[in-house]
DNA sequence: TTGTATGCGTTATCAT
DNA sequence: ATGATAACGCATACAA
């Protein structure tokens, strides 16, 4: 493995120059620039980044801790922040937290160890106090969280905009009496998917009671079991939007069960265009997260603001509309 | 950020003897030891890992490359292999080469100039020829893909014996119509999958011709490409035994386009017990991938052999079969 | 614009 | 069993 100091040697200049070279010129003329970027070419030089760590205080590296490694959102996520970072030539270290607050805190802590210049969190057990005193230690970048004091630093998704676009999906397919199978009520974003349920029924005059929305949980399970409750509740409806693509399942599940045909008997949307919504029978029609999109952002921001003293920008994505087979205009 | 030096100065003992201390036994006195300990202790003492790779000329981390990182697969090898590795106190660096051989080799170099202490292997882009040459730079493992001249650092699937169960189960629930759908010939996975499904019927005395026999893609068109070509050739069959759980969803598919229930019309039987397995109505029977436990045992076997010197030893796993509500006994 | 010198925190080689 | 000390490869403050 060659070192700056054969490359120095080669290009007829000192270790400072090649150094300057390499991060990005200082002022140095083009012409000894060239030499040394040749002398580079023909020593296949590769920095070692270890040194480079260790002499400049950064690892050009960031952590990110996501809840999971195989739920069918983060890989998205960690191929988006990956690919972004390593266009940059910064990496990534990726460290499970396994859905407990605990080994949450203890990737948090591996990766500091591990001196990451920087933290993407795609978490669910990390509260606002927590994170706080974290970004007091070094720069946080929240995907899918909201953080009152770091506004800046999150990238997020529209759920409000989502749940309202796809129950105004429904309305313009002709049904009026759509019920709201929504995620556990103390998640922030079942909550939002929720309003934006209620904007939509009510900018359109279609009235419903509290009776139409259900919050379970945000899973199979979850959806049949929204289902169950409306059905004990008695209440009528021809369309059903799901707080995510697994409670959408569900309710094909519960149609299942009752012999009712999707999307004939019974239209269903679902949330979050995750990779099965494109296996089950009939396709599901949902809403597209843009979880790629948001990832690539969170790494290009934490790039620019670590690396290069931009300010962080925070930004809102909106999730599209996937029209596949789910729905259908209520039958007359 | 506490340093070796501050250690020493607490414990009252000079740098080299912290060193010692930390990286296991050397022969330090038991007393001194605990002074040592106490030390980092007191202080939060965490290593500068960028100036341990530096002096030791090792980077501690193990470099990964997968095919993608959003396939139903990759979560849980990723997920194996970064928790056994943090129980080593060492760490991965994911980078993916998007299914193209092009950039897998990226990825490869990529890695490689983070001086990796070794690789680990998840791809499908890789010829012989240069996993030779790469194994002369460095120790590389490889999960699910055969390598002749690397068989001790190769972990992988008994896809034969894992088609053979898939296909004996079948033919214990009565079935003796059974046919293969199977994924691209050219893989090894497939093949093997297929000699398995082979030797069942053969073992258990029941004709089967080639015809039996369609290999089309490991994924859902794939698997209603398959069920047409049956078709088409005029096959009488009670089950199907897919190369994938996929495929599996493609025969789901083409019974429900020919109004047949499965499991009462048909059977069929999946591999992998991938997510959605669960998610498709019937839940399909299939045969357990363990993903998980193979990227946790590479990782080990990594890390064994790189740091600590012991002799790797590859490891065959074998799926199991799980039983869900895809598969039933043929009509009388 | 370029070169010199120092230090980053650790490991490892010698001594003792 | 422990201590001095020289690397490791690079960045950077300071000098020229």
């Amino acid at each position: 493995m060659p070192t700056i100091k054969e490359v120095s040697a080669l290009a007829g200049v000192s270790l400072a120059t090649v150094s300057r070279v390499m991060n990005g010129s200082d002022r140095v003329k083009e012409e000894t620039k060239a030499r040394v970027r040749r002398a580079m070419e023909e020593l296949g030089y590769t920095p070692n980044s270890a040194a480079q760590s260790l002499a400049s205080n950064r690892s050009n590296t960031l952590g990110m801790v996501v809840s999971w490694l195989d739920g069918p959102f983060y890989g998205p996520v960690m191929s988006g922040v990956e690919e972004e970072l390593r266009r940059y030539n910064k990496h990534v270290i990726i460290a499970s937290g396994h859905g407990d607050a605990e080994q949450e805190r203890d990737a948090v802590n591996y990766l500091k160890a591990r001196q990451v210049d920087g933290l993407i969190l795609l978490t669910e057990c990390l509260d606002q106090d927590y994170l706080n005193k974290l970004s007091d230690e070094l720069p946080i970048y929240l995907i899918n969280q909201h953080y009152d004091g770091l506004d800046k630093r999150n990238m997020f998704l529209d759920n409000e905009g989502g749940g309202y676009a796809a129950t105004k999906y429904l309305i313009e397919q002709g049904h009026t009496k759509i019920v709201c199978a929504a995620g556990q009520a103390h998640k922030q974003d079942a909550r939002e998917r929720v309003m934006g349920y209620r904007r939509a029924m009510e900018e359109h005059g279609i009235p419903y009671t509290e009776d139409y929305i259900e919050h379970t949980v945000f899973d199979l399970p979850g959806g049949l079991a929204a289902m169950h409750l409306f059905e004990q509740k008695g209440i009528e409806f021809t369309a059903v939007t799901a707080g995510s693509d697994e409670m959408a399942i569900g309710v094909l599940e519960w149609a299942k069960q009752h012999h009712l045909t999707v999307p004939d008997d019974i239209s269903v949307i679902g949330f979050d265009n995750q990779l099965v919504a494109n296996y089950v029978s009939p396709r599901l029609t949902t809403m597209d997260f843009p979880a790629y999109d948001m990832a690539k952002a969170c790494a290009r921001m934490a790039v620019h603001e670590i690396y290069h003293k931009k300010e962080p920008n925070g930004f809102e994505f909106k999730p599209t509309l996937v029209v596949r087979n789910s729905v259908a205009p209520p039958k007359a």
